[in-house]
DNA sequence: CGCACCCTTTCCGCCTGACGGAAACGCCCT
DNA sequence: AGGGCGTTTCCGTCAGGCGGAAAGGGTGCG
């Protein structure tokens, strides 16, 4: 029986197969995991795995299970989406962490979701569920609203017609209130979003416009903890002008790249 | 003829090919640079590509260049080797920042290199050539010095016994100087780097105890402009106590991983 | 305007190297 | 010792990968 005919999984595939098993909730596991999360034959995902560690893509636990290698970490480090972003936007997530030693978090949108791209925290920061490399949907989050009202029509659409998640009582789940921020948040700017992912948070966030044309490709964020939410207010001017100072910066540099 | 018999590379080696392309002089290429650094027929590489690209491994530009994917950097993202150490070592280093305002950096040695982890920098700090996820010999840096000294005997002989670099004229490229300095590093834990990678910086750097066993897997350093290099005995103390808590905060975390 | 060049994409027949079942190995726990 | 579980090795079969070639597309030059 095998691969059940319509698998359609090519060598390639699989490589990919066994690295999508990886994720925050595992980043370590055994090979029959492996097997078993993939599908594929004990002994396919060990030749597979075998063969990625060899090339650093992978690599082994005392106890005998796997992680993601220094190796992959390395040329993915690399990915312009986040390489870019990041370069440009940190000095000012620093000065924005200096002057109010909250999380401040840096998002791009990827269809529907939210990816989590950067995070600045300190010891005096609130813990936040939300790790680097994390994905939420767009809809959940302050800075995911951001970015859906500054998204294509057609991906609000997508994202309004689908249920929404409710995190915490707080949570807007009604398409139409929702509607109604995203019209908010294309008014305004910054948006402050209260206790939508967390009883215990509140975020502001703002959009930041990637490349000349202008387009908002990401979003910077500020998250509070939810008993001191009158701090929210006094975070919108520096966090605006930080997005704009990212946005310019970002905007230098494509130009000077042509 | 094809792959000239003796090459051994197999589905996943190819996938493992294609993605070593992407490094940070070369962030983005075009399928017939893939196919030419790789040895590929065209066509295969042209394949691989499609496959990786419909995994999200790989991006395509407007341009028809090929970049790594957000999905590869998600995956990658979560390398324990880097992720733990990052989650531990930023509040410290945000507090270095904030004491100084210098370039923080923080790296682990892969074998008889130093990869670059992470990094903080403001708008106030020097521009440095070193970015994150790329690699230097050990014995080029300051960290990697630290690092190299708390090394196994059989690395440091490996990097002294080949012939050393030199940078700028201040490198310094004689393997009893050299050794000298490993003692030194050893006795003081701190070490003060006086312009060994370039003319005008000079960095701080001292060991980083990952796990519970207490092994140096790490090295914090703080990098500052050379003209003001006498800056850099004031930042011994503040440099020590951070390695200190991450130290510690290592240590807490893998004992209660257990 | 058309030709020439380069890069990309598609097609296809050959054959290699990937596949997975099974058996051997090693480890831990009872 | 024995059983159970996870890992590693082996090998015959055959699907799927391979790359040459040709078509497609875009750009710049004569």
């Amino acid at each position: 029986m095998s691969g059940m005919g319509a698998n359609r999984v090519t060598a390639a595939g699989k490589v990919l197969q066994v690295l999508a098993v990886f994720d925050r909730e595992h980043p370590s596991r055994t090979l029959s995991e492996i097997a078993q999360c993939t599908g594929l034959a004990v002994s396919t995902a060990h030749r597979v795995v075998a063969e990625l560690a060899s090339w650093g893509a992978l690599e082994r636990a005392e106890d005998g299970s796997w992680h993601v290698g220094l190796r992959l970490w390395e040329i993915a480090s690399g990915c312009p989406r986040t390489q870019i972003l990041r370069d440009a936007a940190l000095p000012f997530m620093q000065d924005l962490y200096e002057a109010t030693h909250e999380n401040i978090q840096l998002a791009v949108r990827e269809g529907t979701e939210l990816v989590f791209v950067e995070r600045i925290a300190g010891h005096r920061s609130v813990e936040l569920l939300t790790m680097v490399g994390t994905r939420f949907p767009v809809a959940s989050t302050g800075m995911g609203r951001v970015l859906l009202a500054h998204a294509p029509r057609e991906f609000q659409e997508e994202v309004l017609a689908a249920p929404l998640r409710a995190w915490t009582p707080h949570t807007v789940t009604d398409p139409r209130t929702l509607r109604a921020q995203l019209d908010l948040i294309r008014r305004e700017q910054v948006f402050v979003s209260d206790r939508q992912l967390s009883e215990s948070t509140v975020a502001v966030a703002a959009p930041v416009r990637t490349g000349r044309a202008g387009p908002v490709g990401a979003a910077l964020g500020i998250v509070v903890a939810a008993r001191g939410a009158e701090r929210a207010r006094g975070l919108r001017e520096p966090l605006l002008r930080a997005v704009h100072g990212i946005s310019e910066e970002l905007g230098r540099r494509a130009r000077t790249a042509l």
